[in-house]
Order: structure tokens, then C-alpha cells, then sequence
DNA sequence: AGCATAGTTCGATGTTCGTTGAACTATATG
DNA sequence: CATATAGTTCAACGAACATCGAACTATGCT
């Protein structure tokens, strides 16, 4: 089933802060803008259980700031950087520079990316031929 | 007595996300940048009672927003756009840039500004000559 | 001195939040 | 079919938060 995701336009500035202000979800964002493409949710090194990543996860989505696709049993995640950019020109830029920040970021797990995401959706579309 | 404001290198991002996540306060901030100057706390159109603006402004003076001083009975705050900006580059002009929040800030009240302040001080000075 | 004004503190209240473990669902594989 | 993996949901918990009214403090003015 699909997820939704706020549109570009309904993108709201206290509720994008708001999931930015944590820690946890701050590092999050870091991870997949230092990435460039789409990670896994396995792959991404989050405090705590499933349950927390889970949460965590829904509520930078719920606040627009990454989009977020299921591919078989795994879920994508990659940032909305074209979108927060063109919202709010320059906020990406100046939180993602914080380097102060940085320290408190675990290293990244491993990544599974959309390499194999989309090495997945080729095997299924193999199977269903 | 001398409030404490964070100096410029303890300036935390997640609690200045977090002071601005808050959309009455994310208002205060607002009222600030456009007078360019300091304000009083009677001033400023804040939603609730003087507790919640005392709350409020102490939040965003924690956090490392704002600077706040006494002047007689009254508490003259400030935007420390300086130091915010030589600490997180960009930020509070992303923020600000933001028109569509705009809606939701009351307009502003005809402001005391620190003129006034420095009158009282002035006054004050005369009378202990 | 009393009075007025600005602002603060405190405890209370209801709400929101981050976190968790148990139970669950969906998909892929053999 | 069973099993494994990834991810979700729910209720519970303790902590944090925004708001308020009553009571208070500090300063300025007369």
C-alpha cells in the first residue's frame, strides 16, 4: 500500500523543525543526505529498537522531509532534497553543514541501496513473466 | 540580576530547531528579524498569558535565540542574528524566508523599542546625579 | 509610604513525545 | 506448506511540553 507524503506545496515549516529537532531523526537526515541515493531501513544506524526506527522514520515522512517505498519485505528511504530545497531555499544546506552535530551520528551501517532494491523488483518481474 | 544566555560556540542545533518548531514561537522570532531592533515582552502579540510568554522567551533565550535585558520593569529582547548566523550560516534566513507561516503571526503591536529604554535609563541616571 | 506596571514562579492540568516489548503483517525463499 | 526477514502496530510508561491562574518580586512614580 502506498504512503503518503505531503505534497511540495503543503510542506509546513514548524512541523519540518519539529522533526528535525530531535537527535535521533537529525542523524537520520545526515545519513541519507550523506548517501545521495535511497537507503534501506536495516541499513540505517538508528538508536534503539525497531519500534523506535519505525517511529522515527514516520515522523520525518509525515513531515515531508524523505520519501519512503516499499520494495519487497525492505522500505527505501532517500531525503526530499529537490523538494525541501525548493520550499525552503537553504535550510537543508545550513543544518546538514552543522558539524558540531556530526559527533553524536553513529557510523552507517553497510548500505543496502537501490542497486538492490532494484535487482528485487527485476527478479520479481522475471517471476511474473 | 544578569539572565544567562549560551555563548556562541554552545550554541546546540536541536534545541534551536526545537525553540522554533513551536509556531508561537517561530512568530516571536519573526516580530524580531522585522524590527530589527530589541523589543519589549509587552510588545510583542504572543497568544495566552504573560506566564506563556514568559515561557516562551525563556525557551528561545535558552536555547541561544534571543538576548534578553531588564530596563526598569521592562525585559527588552533581541534576535542574536549575528551569532546565529556566524554559528549556523543560512538558518534563520531559510526560516525567515518562509512566507507562509506569516499568516499565523498576529500584527504586530506598535513596539517599545530600546529608544524608550534608553530614555528610562537616562531618566534613571539624572535622578541618582 | 502606597500604587501601578512589567514580569516571574509555582503547581496543576492535559497533551505530546520517545521508547519499548509483544504480537502482528507482508514478502521471499526452500 | 514452513521458515526467515523486514517492518508495523498497539498499549504502556516515564518524560517533556504548553498553558493557565494565583501569588509573588522588582522597578518606577507620586
Amino acid at each position: 500500500m502506498l504512503l503518503h507524503h505531503p505534497p511540495r506545496d503543503e510542506l509546513d515549516l514548524p512541523s519540518i523543525l519539529h522533526a528535525l529537532s530531535d537527535p535521533q531523526r537529525l542523524g537520520i537526515v545526515r545519513q541519507l543526505a550523506a548517501q545521495g541515493g535511497a537507503c534501506a531501513c536495516y541499513s540505517l544506524a538508528i538508536e534503539g529498537t525497531k519500534s523506535t526506527r519505525t517511529h522515527h522514520l514516520r515522523v520525518l515522512r509525515e513531515a515531508g522531509l524523505i520519501h519512503q517505498e516499499m520494495v519487497g519485505t525492505s522500505k527505501f528511504n532517500a531525503l526530499r532534497r529537490a523538494d525541501i530545497d525548493a520550499r525552503f531555499p537553504g535550510l537543508l544546506d545550513a543544518v546538514l553543514a552543522d558539524k558540531a552535530s556530526l559527533a553524536v551520528a553513529p557510523p552507517a551501517q553497510a548500505n543496502a541501496s537501490l542497486v538492490d532494491a532494484h535487482a528485487a523488483v527485476a527478479r520479481a518481474t522475471l517471476r511474473s513473466a
